[in-house]
RNA sequence: CGGGGUGUAGCGCAGUCCGGUCAGCGCACCUGCUUUGGGAGCAGGGGGUCGGGGGUUCAAAUCCCCCCACCCCGACCA
């Protein structure tokens, strides 16, 4: 490709509103450009990066026996309706109407689409497994995008969905998938981790993240370097200590002034925090299976209600929100609201279980609270606490199990190291997904007796968008991208700086010619720029190897090639070998 | 959705407090000449309903009201 006839810009000046390095440096060497909030339009060289990423993601997929197909965008209400989503996700779904008043909406993901594709063409266990994937535009309506190409609205995805008899089949492949995203991730030049993850609103049961490590990420990930155990923070389990056993003592109700908060009232009474019991408050968002028999009409359209949630775990602990909402099946979680709070009996900072409208609430508490004595715990009236409170004599929960969140030093569930928090980039997950979309879809397959079974299902994501901006974000230096060979937009970028010397552009061109004819991608810059122009933009759009034609080297009889990512530069005589040496470097470097 | 901020040429900005040659600068772009191995110089040139609408005024980029867009922090996040 001749650098004259390509549509390409780069920006001498950094581009004022973004701030991660990915985001400025994919505006400034011209690959992407905004168009909306979250919203990327891709130029041509951009467009050659993010191809080339989509091909590895298709090699992989296929070597494991995926099969590719492309799935619509816009989706018809019904089958979401049948999945039961199309009333549990919020705004984050665009959904529109056609011209005849029917429900469509953009796809965000494609459960629905593809379970109803499969429920129409397997019907027999011999069809199974079956690993479908497409490459495919999704949109989610995000509260606030941010970083660029990390956190889009409209991005590219891979998604993956596979069919099996059973669960030990859907293990077997949900294993191969992983070693493919590994696969993957190490062919576009990163160092991506699996990590235990939440399986959220797709459901099912196991799920892992591949997180590129990175400063710029938006997750948090806790890691064990003595085990390996590593999770994202949001599920992180971690050892809890039981404290000494102690005689229960009897309750006493305390005046403690001015100490709303955990801080505060373990400095009032001069104990550490965790002799305190600390009461937090939420409103749950939870599926209503009575609200669907009242009335089927309004049924299709209401089908939730909200639940008020008291959580309590001891004061030296942070809440989860992802585990509780797994806890008690929560569609959304919110804080309460002080009336709410109040109106359950309980004081905003002075809650307690004890004393509380239990008929209106959900009391969750953390499983190492029942192993706790003499906790000090709120009053529910202002400015008082009771002392002394244990949980089976004094109050039960609806439910007690693990709602604190582990952080950074907590103790390894495992081995009991110190986890470390790092922050990553959730480039991809798997989840099984189990029966959960084929059972509501009432999508299953005969077996070998003839029994109608439900179809096991799992599902793949690659985000093809925060891929590219997690290979910016661990490949560049102060000049620009230092792409990795396997995703460079060009392989090569060929500098003439023959300064309107026909014999060194002729030879410049020759060189061109040489270098297509071996099968090398080639971009050509024959603008007619100055030396330092041309360096610069071949330095900031990252190409791995540059060749540079100029009257010196021609005089010699060479060309100079320098290594983007390491600086190096070789002469590499002009002739025959010179296509082949070209090539040979190329293999040598990421 | 709460808090903060920004909208002036393709990009980056000044001008706004204090209405009146304020439609300006740098980069980019076009023409010509010179230059030519790390973002050249000179000369000439094209391009903007100053985010939108309403209002105040003899006069609004500038003051007032409403709306919109975008960015950052938080909430949220298959």
């Amino acid at each position: 490709m001749r650098l004259s006839e390509y549509l390409f810009q780069t920006h001498r000046e950094p581009q004022g509103e973004a701030e991660l390095i990915s985001h400025q440096l994919l505006l400034r060497a011209g690959l992407v450009r905004q168009v909306a909030s979250g919203i990327f339009a891709y130029l041509p060289i951009g467009q050659r990066v993010k191809r080339r990423i989509e091909d590895i993601v298709r090699e992989e997929m296929d070597a494991i026996g995926g099969q590719e197909v492309s799935l619509p965008v816009v989706q018809p209400a019904e089958l979401w309706r049948e999945s039961g989503r199309w009333q549990q996700i919020g705004s984050e779904m665009a959904r529109l109407k056609d011209r005849n008043d029917r429900d469509l909406c953009l796809a965000m993901t494609h459960e629905e689409l593809v379970t109803s594709l499969v429920r129409d063409v397997i019907r027999s266990y011999r069809q199974l497994p079956c690993l479908l994937y497409q490459v495919q535009t999704k949109f989610r309506d995000e509260p606030r995008p941010r970083g660029g190409l990390i956190r889009v609205r409209e991005f590219t995805m891979k998604d993956g969905y596979s069919f099996h008899a059973d669960a030990d089949d859907l293990d077997a492949w949900y294993d191969r998938v992983y070693e493919a995203y590994a696969n993957i991730f190490r062919r576009c030049g990163l160092d991506a981790v699996a990590v235990r993850s939440d399986p959220g609103m797709m459901g099912g049961s196991d799920a892992h993240e591949f997180m590129e490590l990175s400063p710029s990420g938006e997750d948090t990930i806790l890691s064990c370097e003595t085990c390996g155990y590593r999770a994202n923070r949001q599920v992180a389990r971690c050892r809890k200590t039981p404290p000494a056993r102690e005689d229960q003592l009897p309750l006493e109700e305390i005046h403690t002034p001015g100490t709303a908060t955990i801080d505060d009232l373990a400095r009032f009474m001069d104990i550490p925090k965790t002799k305190t019991a600390k009461a937090l408050f939420m409103v749950a968002t939870m599926a209503d299976e009575q609200g669907a028999a009242v009335d089927e009409q309004a049924a299709v359209e209401k089908t939730v209600v909200d639940r008020f949630v008291f959580a309590v775990l001891r004061g030296d602990m942070e809440l989860s929100e992802t585990k509780l909402a797994n806890a008690v099946g929560a569609l959304q979680l919110r804080p309460a609201t002080p009336e709410e709070i109040r109106a359950v009996g309980a004081e905003p900072g002075f809650g307690s279980p004890l004393g509380i409208d239990r008929s209106r609430t959900l009391l969750v508490v953390d499983d190492l609270i029942p192993s706790c004595f003499n906790l000090v715990a709120g009053a529910n009236r202002v400015d008082y606490h009771v002392a002394n409170v244990n949980y089976g004599r004094d109050y039960e929960a609806d439910l007690v199990t693990d709602i604190a969140a582990a952080g950074d030093g907590s103790a390894c569930p495992s081995c009991g190291s110190a986890l470390r928090a790092d922050q990553g980039i959730e480039v991809g997950n798997i989840f099984k997904l189990g029966d959960k979309y084929s059972k509501a879809m009432d999508t299953g397959y005969l077996d070998r007796e003839n029994v109608s079974r439900p179809i096991v299902m799992g599902c793949y994501g690659i985000g093809i968008d925060r891929l590219i901006a997690s290979i910016v974000e661990r490949h560049h230096d102060e000049h620009g991208i230092c792409w990795p060979v396997s995703v460079a937009p060009f392989q090569v970028i060929l500098v003439d700086l023959s300064g309107g010397d026909p014999h060194v552009s002729d030879v410049a061109a020759a060189v061109y010619d040489d270098l297509a004819e071996v099968g090398l991608e080639v971009l050509y810059d024959d603008r007619d720029d100055r030396a330092g122009v041309k360096f610069n933009d071949a330095d900031l759009m990252g190409i791995p190897v540059r060749l540079t034609v100029g009257g010196r080297g021609v005089k010699k009889g060479v060309v100079e090639l320098k290594v983007r990512r390491s600086g190096e530069m070789i002469d590499v005589p002009l002739g025959d070998g010179l296509a082949e040496a070209v090539k040979k470097v190329l293999t040598t470097c990421l």
